[in-house]
DNA sequence: TCGCGACTTCAGGTT
DNA sequence: GAAGTCGCGA
C-alpha cells in the first residue's frame, strides 16, 4: 500500500505510532507532541486496515476532549458508528444495559455533588448524628476515596469497624454502608458507583466481561495517567480477549492524585502489558523555545520523575515574565487593561488569551475588572448553571417523572413551590413510606393514611402526587415541553415572573435556558429514551464543556490550571504563583512530596499550554478569604528562567483615546494611578454575571455593551435595575453618566467605561 | 409552616 | 465571600 495521504504531515516517529496495529501499545507524550492527531489517524488507519468502528472504544477523561476528537475522526474516516466517550459515560452506557445485574433498574439517576450532600445529611438523620459535627462533603470525600481505591462498603466497615481508627473513621464506617442502601433504594448511583459497578460487573460475571471484551477488540485511552484503581481494572478487564490496548499520556501531567489517579498505572504499563510497544513523542510543536525551556527547567526539579527530553523547532520567542504587583485588585485591573490594549492595537483578539489560576475562589476580582474594562470573557466552572438552584429543581422535577423512586428528587421539589408541606409532614411521610415499602409518590397518594398526618399537608401531599404521576414524556410530546409543562402546572416561576428585579429576571432567562437546551436535545435524540439521556446528559456535563472556541474574536477563557489540561492558547497568563496558594498550602502541610510534586506539575501544565508569550503573576497581597493577605513568591519561581517586571509597567498610564504600546521596562505606575485604579476598583459596580447560559447563548459579551447613553435612554443596572440617563458629562474613557432609578429615588452617577450599565431600548 | 436575620464555619482541583 | 444552622415572630 501507498503512504496514506494523512501521514503527510506527520514524523516520522507518530507515524510509527499510527501504524502500530495489534498488540499493547505506550504512547508517551509531552505537552503539544501532537498526541491527539496521532490517536485520530491512528483510527483512522485501523478502520482503513478493515477494523469494524464498532469494535473500536476511545475513552477520555472530559466530554469536551471526546466532542473535540470525535469531531476530528469525522472529518477523518467518515465514519459515524466510533465511540468516543469518557469513562463515566462508557460506564453509563454499560450500566443501563446490565443494571438488573447489580441491583439497578435501567432508568436509575445519576447523582451530582448537591444531590449526594442530600442524601449523606438524610444518611446522618437516620442514624441519629448530627450533621453539624460530621460536615457531608467531608463524609463524601472519605467514601469517594474508598471507592476510587474499590474499597466497597462492606470492605470499609471490615476495615475500620472494630479497629481502634479514629472516630470520624468509624462514623463513615456507619454513614457508608447506609448511603449505599440509600442510593439503592432510590435507584441512584454517584460519579465513583458509575465505575464501582462496572467493574463488579466485569469482575464477577466473566461472561458479561467477556460479551464487552470481544465487542471492543481495539481499545484506547487518552491521559492514562490520570487513571484510577477502578478505571485501571475496566481497562483491563476490555484487554484480555485481545489485547489491543493502547493508551497515551504523560507522567509529567499528571495532575489528579488527590482524585485517586495513581500515576503508578502508566509507570508499570509495560509490566501490565507484555511485548508493549513504547513511543516516545518529545517533540514540541506548540510553545516557543523560551517558554519550552522555562517549563522543563521546572520540572526537572521534580525527583520522583523519568527525565525526559523535550525540543521544539519553533522560533525562539519572548522570555518568560514573572509580573510583580502590589496587590490582587491591582492585579486584575492591570491584565485586564493589558489584554483590551492589545486587542485594541490589532495585536490580538480576545480568544488569544487564557488566565488560569490554581482555586476557582480567586477568578472573581478578575471577573469584576474584566466587566469594568468591557473585555468579554468566559469562565470554566465558577457556579454551574445545571447547578443553580431554578435548572436543579426543575431537573429533579424530570427525574422524578424518570424515576418515581428518586428520593432525592423528590424531597427537592415536594415543597417547591410552597405548599405547605414542612419538614414534620415530610418526615412523617417518609417514616410512612418506608414502613410500607412504597415510594414517597405512592406514600403520598395515600397521605390520609399517614399518622398525625395534619388533613391540609394531607391534601397538598395528594395534590402534588397526583400532579407528578401526570406529567410523562409521552403525553408532553418532547423533553422541552414536559418542562414547559411542569413549569406551568406547578406555577414555578409565577412569583418571579413579572418581578423586574435583576435577580429574579436571571432565573427566569436560565428556566428559557434550560428549555432551549431541552429543544436542542429533542431534535438530537429519538424520543423514547431521550427524557433519561437529557437527564444523563446534564448530570455527566461540565462548564468546561460550554467553553466555546473559535469564533470571530472570542473571548478571554478564565479557568484552572486544571481544567486548562489538553487546551493551548497563544498568551497564558498564570496569576497567583505564591507560596500556598501554589504549591497549595495543603501539599507543604506535612511536607509530602508527592502532594508537592503534583503542584509542581500543575504549573507546568499550565505553562505548556502557552505558544507565544506566558506571563507568571505574584502579588504582594492578595484578598483571600474575604481578606487581605500578605503573600510570599512561590519557591517554583526560582527554579524557571524568567525575566522580573514589575507588573504594574504592564498598563501604566494609557492615553485615553490611542493606544500606546506596551514597553514592559517603560515608566512606573505612578502613586496617584495606584490611587485612581484602587478608587475605581471600589466602586459599587458589578459587572454581569457570566452564566453558562450566557455563554451558550453567545450574549455575555461585555465589550458589545453600548457606549453612549444619550439624556433620556433607559438603562438597567445590575444592582440599581432600570432607570433613566438624566445627565451625561466629561468625555472619552471619563465619560461619565447620571442615572435616576425607578427603585428607592436612587440616582448614581457612573464613568461610562467602567460601569455594567446596559441600554435599553431605543429610548 | 415560613421567612428573616444573626451567627458560625469553611474555603482544592473534576466526572 | 458563601452556605448552612438556629431561633424568633408572624
Amino acid at each position: 500500500m501507498d503512504v496514506p495521504i494523512l501521514h503527510q504531515q506527520l514524523t516520522p516517529v507518530q507515524i510509527e505510532a499510527v501504524e502500530h496495529f495489534s498488540g499493547p501499545m505506550l504512547v508517551l507524550a509531552g505537552p503539544g507532541s501532537g498526541k491527539t492527531r496521532v490517536v485520530t489517524h491512528r483510527v483512522a488507519r485501523l478502520i482503513e486496515k478493515g477494523v469494524k468502528p464498532w469494535n473500536i472504544l476511545a475513552i477520555t477523561f472530559t466530554n469536551k476532549a471526546a466532542a473535540e476528537m470525535s469531531e476530528r475522526l469525522k472529518t477523518l474516516t467518515n465514519s459515524q458508528n466510533l465511540w468516543v466517550s469518557t469513562f463515566h459515560r462508557f460506564c453509563a452506557h454499560v450500566l443501563r444495559q446490565r443494571a438488573g445485574v447489580v441491583g439497578l433498574q435501567p432508568n436509575f439517576t445519576i447523582l451530582d455533588t448537591a444531590d449526594q450532600k442530600q442524601a449523606i445529611r438524610q444518611v446522618l438523620s437516620e442514624l441519629d448524628y448530627d450533621a453539624a459535627h460530621y460536615p457531608p462533603g467531608k463524609i463524601l470525600a472519605m467514601i469517594s476515596n474508598a471507592k476510587n481505591d474499590m474499597i466497597t462498603a462492606p470492605m470499609f466497615v471490615g476495615q475500620f469497624e472494630d479497629s481502634v481508627a479514629d472516630h470520624f473513621t468509624a462514623v463513615v464506617a456507619k454513614v457508608y454502608p447506609a448511603y449505599q442502601k440509600y442510593l439503592l433504594s432510590s435507584n441512584a448511583v454517584d460519579f465513583d458507583d458509575l465505575l464501582l459497578h462496572v467493574v463488579h460487573l466485569f469482575e464477577e460475571h466473566d461472561e458479561i466481561r467477556s460479551q464487552y471484551d470481544d465487542r471492543y477488540q481495539y481499545v484506547l485511552v487518552d491521559e492514562y495517567q490520570d487513571t484510577n484503581e477502578a478505571q485501571y481494572r475496566i481497562v483491563r478487564a476490555l484487554s484480555q480477549n485481545s489485547r489491543n490496548l493502547s493508551v497515551t499520556g504523560d507522567p509529567d501531567q499528571s495532575i489528579y492524585g488527590w482524585r485517586g489517579a495513581k500515576i503508578d498505572n502508566i509507570l508499570k504499563f509495560e509490566q501490565d502489558y507484555q511485548d508493549t510497544k513504547i513511543i516516545k513523542l518529545e517533540q514540541n510543536f506548540r510553545s516557543s523555545k523560551l517558554i519550552l525551556a522555562a517549563a522543563d527547567s521546572l520540572i526537572s526539579h521534580n525527583r520522583l520523575r523519568k527525565a525526559k527530553e523535550l525540543t521544539t523547532e519553533n522560533a525562539e520567542g519572548e522570555p518568560v515574565e514573572l509580573l510583580h504587583f502590589p496587590d490582587s485588585p491591582v492585579e486584575a485591573d492591570s491584565i485586564a487593561r493589558h489584554i483590551r490594549h492589545t486587542v485594541e492595537s490589532g495585536e490580538r483578539d480576545w480568544l488569544d488569551f487564557a488566565i488560569f489560576y490554581r482555586v476557582n475562589s480567586i477568578s472573581r476580582q478578575l471577573e469584576l475588572a474584566l466587566g469594568r474594562h468591557h473585555v468579554p470573557y468566559q469562565v470554566a466552572a465558577g457556579v454551574a448553571f445545571y447547578q443553580r438552584a431554578e435548572v436543579r429543581d426543575l431537573l429533579a422535577y424530570l427525574d422524578l417523572v424518570n424515576n418515581p423512586q428518586n428520593r432525592a428528587a423528590f424531597v427537592r421539589v415536594v415543597n417547591v413551590p410552597l405548599r405547605g408541606i414542612g419538614k414534620t409532614s415530610q418526615s412523617r411521610l417518609m417514616n410512612y413510606a418506608e414502613d410500607k415499602g412504597l415510594t414517597y409518590i405512592e406514600a403520598a397518594l395515600q397521605a390520609d393514611e399517614v399518622p398525625k398526618m395534619p388533613k391540609r399537608a394531607a391534601a397538598s401531599l395528594k395534590a402534588f402526587a397526583r400532579m407528578m404521576e401526570n406529567f410523562s414524556l409521552a403525553d408532553s410530546g418532547s423533553v422541552a415541553q414536559l418542562i414547559e409543562d411542569v413549569v406551568e402546572k406547578t406555577g414555578y416561576t409565577r412569583p418571579w415572573s413579572s418581578s423586574q428585579n435583576e435577580q429574579d429576571m436571571q432565573r427566569l432567562a436560565n428556566v428559557e435556558e434550560l428549555i432551549s437546551a431541552a429543544r436542542n436535545h429533542d431534535t438530537i435524540f429519538d424520543a423514547d429514551t431521550s427524557l433519561e439521556g437529557f437527564l444523563e446528559t446534564t448530570s455527566l456535563v461540565s462548564d468546561l464543556d460550554a467553553l466555546e472556541g473559535d469564533s470571530e474574536k472570542g473571548k478571554v477563557t478564565l479557568m484552572t490550571l486544571h481544567a486548562a489540561k489538553g487546551l493551548e492558547f497563544p498568551v497564558v497568563y498564570i496569576i497567583g504563583v505564591e507560596q500556598n496558594l501554589l504549591p497549595h498550602e495543603r501539599s507543604l502541610r506535612e511536607g509530602n512530596p508527592r502532594e508537592y510534586e503534583e503542584e509542581r506539575r500543575l504549573l507546568f501544565v499550565g505553562m505548556t499550554r502557552a505558544e507565544e508569550r506566558l506571563y507568571l503573576t505574584a502579588s504582594s497581597y492578595r484578598d483571600l478569604h474575604g481578606r487581605s493577605m500578605p503573600t510570599i513568591p512561590s519557591d517554583f519561581l526560582s527554579e524557571i528562567d524568567l525575566v522580573q517586571t514589575d507588573g504594574t509597567t504592564l498598563t501604566s498610564d494609557f492615553p485615553e483615546t490611542a493606544y500606546r504600546p506596551t514597553s514592559l521596562a517603560s515608566s512606573d505606575l505612578s502613586d496617584e494611578d495606584v490611587k485612581a485604579i484602587r478608587a475605581a476598583l471600589n466602586r459599587p459596580d458589578k459587572p454581569q454575571l457570566t452564566t453558562a447560559a450566557a455563554l451558550l447563548a453567545g450574549n455575555n459579551s461585555a465589550a458589545s455593551l453600548p457606549f453612549n447613553f444619550p439624556i433620556g435612554s433607559s438603562v438597567r443596572h445590575p444592582r440599581y435595575g432600570l432607570g433613566t440617563v438624566t445627565a451625561a458629562g466629561g468625555f472619552g474613557h471619563r465619560r461619565t453618566v447620571t442615572v435616576e432609578f425607578e427603585e428607592e429615588d436612587r440616582s448614581e452617577t457612573f464613568i461610562v467605561s467602567k460601569c455594567p450599565l446596559q441600554r435599553i431600548g431605543n429610548r
